[in-house]
DNA sequence: AATGAATGAGCGTTCATTCAT
DNA sequence: TATGAATGAACGCTCATTCAT
């Protein structure tokens, strides 16, 4: 994460034995649920308490303050986003140019499921006031935008810095875009595989200029 | 707009007198700033009546729910930017792909913006749980759209109606995607006009496929 | 009414012209409306002004206060129903035990009505917290006791004053029970008739003694 | 009671421990008060939770809602009188005349207590709005009724059950007219005594018929 | 007489947080 | 670690009342 200072934060700050870490960690997932499946109007603690299982007293034994369970969560969930990212990159080591357009495939394919059209918007509006969300959210998209930048050098290996950045960030905004026109529930859902073979002509076509 | 009664809801339920229009008017704009500054979390009545000077009594005696006030805000806002946009498309009536650059360019320029920046993810995340704000999302990218693919198709009089609507969608889901990154105080907000030749020529590019 | 003062007062505080009086009337038997249809804690001064067709403010210009109009409203129905009482003792003027009959058997009758059955219940309750309501209780028991007290003078010329009294109060205190247990939409209700037949041969036998 | 299910709750929903439940306990006995007193207008949950020196958030904690609380409230009253009735009944295991002569004596001393004045009358008003207080009028009254059934059948066992069930609603419909007349502060409390001496005369002579 | 506008107190309820055990 | 109890501030909303016109 960002400074380096996340890994031992996101199990909660106390979390000493392994029984507390795996709580700590229940109750996250938990958290991730109750944010998905209700938004974060009515992400209360309570109610995460009461999907995990746990008292309220507990839960904030874990994680003293909302701000601390909604960092943690959100951190939760970028992890995850970022590691998959990255399988799916190295899913085979192939041509740059298919392992760029499986990358892009996925994304595609990511913005559609539920959890992602969810989530990411609520991220977006909290970045608007919460300077850590916006870390938080600066931080994801740099690191995925950088595998993007990483896979155009070695498709088009003359372009220069400058182009590649302007490029990479074309296509990432793009992409979470799409979320608001064909992520889950949204109006051009259906029209998804063509958008994704729109977008694949459209990038493939740029950059040779 | 969405039920066509709009028009005369727009500035409160109550408000029979010039005064009464006008306070209604206030309340709304004050509404938005309080929306922009705090976000929808801390988009409470008392803090619009308080930024106001106004009673919460009379704030209420205008918009008798808070759902009231947010949909007429929503909707003022939006009308504003629909406006502005046929504006711009109409501003002088030359050569289609001179239209549509000139519209993609406003777009562009608004994102930058506080206000747009602002504004618009707030709106997409109470998309998610507010079915009134999905409407509304939804009709506003609808009514965008149709002006440029009114103009892609003068453009391009080739293209049938379903590239037109899938690049459409792409062009604004790249338009709002670039809020997130190259909009007011986001990290690609220096490179917002380098971004804009980009998307220039990105989209003049694709549909001569 | 108690002290004399109040048939210049019924038609509200100000009411000097005959349109102000009837507009002060007319809200005086919506008010019995509203408060007979929603009850004391739905009685509010926005329901009678919009069920009456006037502006709050013009409410308030002829019933300064809420409790005035709570006020005068009570007095109007009671006034009605005790005049009623009358009337129908005075029927027809012929044996003094037929002239009792009648008039428990219009008691009995109406308790069954929604209006009554309803309104009385609200007044009792509200004559344990405000003295006036309770005033205008005692006076309205005290004069339809008199009644019945004259008339079983005629029936029994001998009975002595206080066992009148106590006679007439039991009577009372049974009818005014009744509406409980068979007042309208009571679990008894369907056994109305058969109960004031029971009535009538219960007090038909009690004073003989 | 009712459904069967009420012995758990009348404690407040919440209430674990020992402390827990003598809390409730002291919240219900406290809002008996204050309905008392201030009657159910002016029964609000701040006034409650000000006279029993409990913090707003934590009366809510075992009363989640003031439905909660009034139903609670009312099953406690009510299950007390019935509780002195009953035992009132068995007193003695005399001849029944006597034991229904102990009742209905209970019965009218009873409604001279401020506490019954009052209650009642809040009671039946709420009855007139509230269907849960309806049911639990309903409940208490045809479990009181009962008693007197039962013990009327035994002092006149050739009357049918028809008549059985007139004569006790009519004996109850003037136990409870008598709290208007001879309740606690009322016009003729003062005869009370006298009032249940004729009371009985009545109600031995009637039967007999 | 009559209106629409405006106020401010108070309502039931929610909730993050604290605390004793 | 874990719980139930407790707090207090804030929320959306209602309402009697007042006021300028």
């Amino acid at each position: 994460m960002p400074h380096g200072a996340r890994d031992n934060t996101e199990n909660g700050e106390a979390a000493g034995t392994r029984k507390g870490r795996e709580r700590a960690r229940h109750i996250l997932e938990t958290a991730v649920e109750v944010f998905l499946d209700q938004g974060y109007a009515r992400f209360t603690l309570r109610a995460v308490a009461e999907a995990a299982g746990v008292s309220s007293g507990n839960l904030n034994y874990y994680y003293p303050r909302k701000s601390d369970l909604l960092q943690a969560m959100v951190e939760h969930v970028i992890d995850g986003y970022l590691a998959e990212f990255e399988r799916r990159r190295r899913g085979a080591p192939d041509a740059p140019q298919a392992q760029l357009e499986r990358v892009l495939a996925f994304w595609i394919d990511d913005l559609g499921t539920a959890r992602t059209t969810r989530f990411f918007p609520e991220l977006w509006a909290l970045a608007n006031h919460d300077r850590e969300a916006a870390r938080l959210m600066e931080y994801v998209y740099e690191r995925a935008r950088g595998v993007l930048v990483e896979l155009l050098r070695e498709v088009h290996p003359r372009l220069d810095r400058d182009t590649l950045d302007l490029v990479t960030v074309l296509m990432s905004a793009t992409m979470e875009g799409l979320t608001l026109f064909a992520g889950d529930g949204k109006l051009w859902a259906h029209r998804r595989a063509a958008l994704r073979e729109l977008v694949q002509r459209l990038f493939a076509a740029l950059p040779a200029d």
